[in-house]
RNA sequence: GGGCGGCUAGCUCAGCUGGUCAGAGCGCCUGGUUUACACCCAGGAGGUCGGGGGUUCGAACCCCUCGCCGCCCACCA
């Protein structure tokens, strides 16, 4: 016996427990089965689920669930990320708070064994909250960025792209973060707007013949300024160009030299050019050859190549001394107030320093043309498309990947350097020995380069390195190519495009056939969720509320093509009343010996309302396959939200009463059966979505052999749609939904019993109408129905299914009520009939129009042009009535 | 500066390749002790589909243009 109500907080645990002890996770052996594999955007290791994790999860679920129920071995393969700054960055701030030594004094070793400690202590939160929202990931395979068999993959990818020449060390400006005191990539940086200002410095002409002005909003570099620029073709300066200004407190003479990067139209049109602190002078500077003057060191002070006035001082220090110097000289022409971004770190906050140091690159341009055309051929297809738009808008202006940071929470970069400097890349220490030996002729110790690798390079091998590569693992040539990528747009960049990149290289194949682009989610006012506005919605506390289901059906539900989402717990709650029903509508199944029988054919069904559920029944599963098959979640979630509460529970189970109730014993057994089988089709059906109630239905409504994770998702036969059936039932609907909106639009009292007169029907409908009689009498609350009936004054009559009908209610209603609601009508069928007319008078219209097309607006034409007489008639016999 | 997305009932959104496409949920209003369900049932009101122009027999859907809103990339003279 059902319970009264579904009870997500004990249901949950027990059925995922089931789940995973039988094994329904991990894929089926059977060499047969098509293979369906999908990896989970890995979460930082020590991160805990959000609402955007929420959403991406799900999705990811239904897919695997879906696929698992249609055959396939179904791989979904979980794992979390290494997540080099922001795990490092925790575990800094907790020895920060809690008074220990900083990291520096803690040393290097002692460090990395604290970020394990802590990955080991908070390392299960997320995949244990990945749990609970009902994640069918095969767990036996879950991997970590930085176990052995990545750390090995990452190694074999660095040392082969060594080779190839795809990766080098290059001295070059870098983002430097002075926080973190590392380098990070272009897409690290966040350009944040500031307020600002611009100053307006003079140069002194060295020959003492005047001065040139130029402006800056970062004054201390122009203690490391080697040249002034202006353009060739800017006849203000011509004269000068060849000449030097001298540097006003450095006193340094830097030559005006000609470049096209200045631009006559901004500002003074004259540049001050510090190749070694700006990603466009330094380019000037390569072009022209000026010295490149670093003045500041990793903390962003300034270094021993600062006037000895400056040394040791903060950036921003230096920056105010330079102003109040420019001013005590009289150089100072002017300060100007300017909003302007400004490069941030993403996960320090801190302003970026365009920084001259050695690092490790990746030649991402060559790896870029095969990940392009990869899209372009469409082996691999963005969902929505228009994010290829994205993609290979960046991919095509691809600059080198900077892979190497100054930080010690992550993969060492497998280089060691010889006691003349000589790198030696080679997977292991072992093997850097050997090669080093074999140059030098004899051993030499060898110094591992101290930095590692940028996260997102082991995270681009994922798709293939949690599969075994380099190893060719049964798994690895059973899964990979992947089926699908879930993930966000804001990974594009950082992720998808690597992982294409890296997968053709190394396997020749696209990482996956298909990329699925989720939204983000935002609160009910549009803003983006953060945990500083205090917007956020925790994912488990509205599991708590409403159950996983509920959640995860909004979550579907609402995943359209949009690009954010507004999530709001009222939407919740009503998928949450969603479940109920469901649940509901099981109990009325059981209550009335609805069990599924083994040998039912629903094909074979007699009752015309029983062919009808079936047909409907099919329409469903092919309407949600359709839509899973295209990721398209939110029309699978609605066509399912709509069969179930408006066809099957509004009016199914409806019209199934009276049989139920009745004395008819073989109907009793084809609705009983029936009844039975549409719910175990939409538990089926609804199963990817919401697993856990569906679970808990299939095991408690009939002894099955198997649970539903494991079940055949629903095949029917399309011949089971009859449209005879379909053409009777809505007459019979039809006949009682507009018999009900006219009771209530006139204020019949519910009570009242009138009889339903049948003014106009076929033999064939009669005999339809007259085999409902019963349900028609429930559900429209009339005694009976008569046929060869004509309404007589006060008889208010109705169309419906191609019949007539009048309700004879003179005695209830308000005859002006009735007299308003008739004359509107008449007045809408005149404009309809004004409108097709008009249509159908154009002869262009009947020349150029298809025929179908025509010939539909001609029957509506005539159909309103009738129901028109028969309101007008309605109208004057209401007269007469007065 | 370059690119992308959005603007459809009070709110959140669906409307694929132009021809019942003007829809859903929530909210609102009216009425319900119909033995599965008040987390319910029945009914109802609400929109000239951002503005303007064009293409077409026909446009929410295609083109142009304007206006807002949002995002991404580039930009620190």
């Amino acid at each position: 016996m059902l319970d009264k109500a579904f009870d997500p907080k004990s249901a949950e645990p027990r059925l995922y427990g089931l789940w995973e002890k039988s094994g329904a996770f991990s894929p089926v052996a059977d060499p047969a089965a098509p293979p369906f594999s999908i990896v989970i955007p890995p979460p930082n290791v020590t991160g805990s689920l959000h609402i955007g994790h929420a959403l991406n999860n799900t999705l990811q679920d239904v897919l695997t669930r879906f696929h698992r129920m249609r055959g396939a071995a179904a791989l979904w393969l979980p794992g979390t990320d290494h997540a080099g700054i922001a795990t490092q960055m925790v575990v800094e701030r907790q020895l920060a708070a809690s008074g220990n030594m900083g990291r520096r004094e803690l040393g290097r070793e002692a460090f990395v064994e604290r970020v394990w400690a802590w990955k080991e202590t908070s390392g299960g939160t997320i995949t244990h909250q990945l749990r609970r929202l009902g994640a069918s990931c095969d767990w036996s395979r879950e991997r970590f960025t930085l176990d052995e068999g990545l750390s090995r993959a990452v190694r074999k990818v660095f040392v082969t792209l060594h080779r190839q020449k795809l990766i080098y060390r290059d001295k070059r400006l870098v983002n430097w973060d002075p926080q973190f005191q590392t380098a990070i990539s272009d897409l690290e940086v966040e350009q944040r707007e500031v307020d600002g200002h611009y100053w307006h410095f003079a140069y002194p002409l060295e020959d003492g013949s005047g001065e040139i002005v130029v402006a800056t909003s970062r004054p201390e570099t122009m203690l490391a300024d080697t040249a002034v620029a202006v353009h060739p073709a800017d006849a203000r300066y011509a004269p000068l160009v060849g000449k030097c200004v001298r540097l006003p407190i450095v006193g340094r003479p830097v030559p005006i030299i000609a470049d096209d990067y200045a631009d006559p139209e901004k500002g003074s049109g004259a540049v001050k050019i510090t190749p070694a602190h700006d990603f466009n002078d330094f380019k000037v500077g390569q072009r022209h050859r000026l010295p490149m003057i670093n003045i500041l060191d990793p903390f962003a002070r300034l270094n021993e190549n600062a006037p000895a006035a400056y040394r040791g001082l903060d950036r921003f220090e230096a920056r105010k001394k330079v102003v109040a110097e420019f001013e005590a000289l009289g150089l100072l022409r002017g300060v100007e107030n300017v909003r302007h971004a400004v490069p941030h770190g993403d996960r320090s906050g801190a302003v970026v320093e365009p920084y001259l140091t050695d690092q490790w690159y990746v030649d991402a341009k060559t790896l870029a043309g095969p990940a392009i055309a990869a899209v372009e051929e469409g082996r691999t297809v963005f969902e929505p498309r228009h994010w290829e738009k994205t993609y290979f808008e960046w991919m095509r202006n691809i600059e080198p990947w900077c892979i190497s940071r100054q930080l010690w929470w992550g993969h060492r970069i497998p280089a060691w350097y010889g006691p003349d400097g000589k790198i030696f890349v080679a997977e292991s220490e072992t093997e850097a020995k050997a090669a080093a030996a074999e140059h030098y002729g004899r051993d030499e110790p060898l110094r591992q380069d101290e930095d590692v690798l940028d996260t997102w390079f082991s995270s681009a091998l994922w798709p293939f390195s949690t599969l075994g590569w380099p190893e060719m693992t049964d798994d690895l040539a059973r899964f990979y190519p992947t089926h699908t990528l879930i993930t966000g747009f804001d990974i594009i960049f950082f992720w998808v495009a690597r992982m294409m990149m890296m997968g053709l290289h190394f396997t020749g194949e696209a990482p996956f056939g298909r990329v699925f682009i989720n939204a983000l989610i935002r609160d009910a006012e549009g803003a983006k969720m953060s945990k500083s506005k205090g917007n956020v919605m925790d994912p488990l506390e509205l599991i708590d509320i409403y159950g996983a289901d509920a959640l995860r059906f909004t979550l579907t539900a609402m995943s359209g093509q949009a690009r954010d989402i507004r999530l709001s717990t009222q939407r919740i709650e009503g998928y949450r009343n969603f479940a109920t029903k469901l649940w509901n509508a099981a109990r009325f199944c059981e209550i009335n010996g609805c069990v599924a029988q083994a040998g039912f054919d629903p094909g074979a069904a007699s009752a015309p309302v029983n062919r009808w559920i079936a047909g409907e029944t099919v329409k469903t599963a092919r309407a949600v396959t359709t839509a899973l098959e295209a990721c398209a979640f939110d029309d699978a979630a609605s066509a399912l939200y709509r069969f179930v509460w408006n066809v099957y529970c509004d009016w199914y189970l409806e019209l199934a009463k009276p049989v139920l109730q009745g004395t008819d014993e073989a109907g009793k057994t084809e609705t009983r059966a029936m009844a039975a089988f549409v719910l175990e089709t939409v538990l089926k059906l609804l199963h990817p979505v919401m697993p856990f109630i569906t679970e808990e239905l299939w095991g408690q409504t009939a002894a099955r052999a198997g649970m539903l994770i494991g079940a055949s998702w629903p095949n029917l036969d399309d011949a089971w749609i009859d449209s005879a059936a379909e053409a009777e039932m809505d007459l019979v609907i039809g006949a009682i939904g507009s018999g009900r909106a006219l009771r209530s639009e006139l204020n019949v009292p519910p009570a009242a019993r009138p009889t339903l007169l049948v003014t106009e029907a076929d033999a064939r409908q009669r005999e339809v109408l007259q085999a409902n009689t019963a349900v028609i009498g429930q559900m429209l609350r009339v005694a009976g129905l008569e046929f060869e009936a004509t309404a007589g004054p006060g008889a208010v009559p109705y169309l419906a299914g191609g019949a007539a009908f009048a309700l004879p209610v003179a005695e209830f209603i308000d005859l002006a009520a009735e007299r308003s609601r008739l004359t509107k009508e008449i007045a809408a069928r005149g404009a309809d009939i004004e409108r097709l007319s008009r249509k159908l008078a154009n002869a262009d219209f009947i020349a150029r129009a298809p025929s179908e097309v025509v010939e539909e607006n001609r029957e509506r034409l005539t159909e309103s042009e009738a129901v028109k007489v028969k309101l007008e008639l309605a109208l004057a016999r209401l007269a007469a009535l007065q």
